[in-house]
DNA sequence: CTTAACTATGGCGATATGGCCATCTGGAAA
DNA sequence: TTTCCAGATGGCCATATCGCCATAGTTAAG
């Protein structure tokens, strides 16, 4: 049952890169369509290079993969798992609403 | 598709609370039984004040919910989705190892 | 070769996170 | 009440994260 420090320290790791909105919007977008650095920037609406990173750090996690198309680099999923994450945090989200309106009601 | 900028940084916020490895280890230790502060602590081998810290996170996220017995306070798991969480996470760690032997194999 | 377009990377300041120590709070027992 | 015990909270420092700017690297076009 109880793993090693190593193992979940492993484990945080992927979790921390879910853990920003922006790469969260990066994920949703990709989920649709493959896209290139610069499509993303202007979805995001920040500066290229904050995407740049961000992108660095879902591909180093695992969660995408690119590929060169002359001087882009179009970015898509390499991961099929994102269901599983966004139902469990959809789940936490909506138990949280219930929560509030317990509070409430009472 | 694409949610609001607030829907995505709620998002976040739950997977912040998942991207440290003590909380990981309290959630898995929590999936088995219900435990104290105290319990905790030994468990993890950090400082009261830290665990009890970390507890408070996971406890205002909605992942866990905390009762009163006595001078203790027991804590619990509040929700039944982390085993997709841990399914995502466990998924994209065997995609890294496979991609590393690919790297090797070649 | 030079230029222009597209990305990646280094650096820096601002902010957030994590750890421990010290302290405060609340309940149980003497 | 006084005393302990279990936890929670505030403070402080070290480190990590995030954003932008500036710049370097890469590829296609002229």
């Amino acid at each position: 049952m109880t793993k090693t420090k190593a193992q979940y320290e492993a484990r945080a790791q992927i979790a921390r890169a879910l853990a920003h909105p922006t790469r969260l919007l990066l994920l949703d977008a990709l989920a649709d369509k493959d896209l290139c650095v610069g499509e993303m920037t202007e979805l995001v609406g920040a500066d290229q290079s904050t995407v740049s990173k961000h992108l660095a750090i879902l591909k180093e996690t695992g969660f995408l993969q690119m590929e060169k198309h002359g001087a882009m680099n179009v970015y898509s999923l390499r991961c099929q798992c994102l269901e599983q994450f966004f139902g469990c945090i959809e789940s936490v989200l909506r138990q949280k609403v219930q929560a509030q309106q317990e509070l409430v009601e009472i």
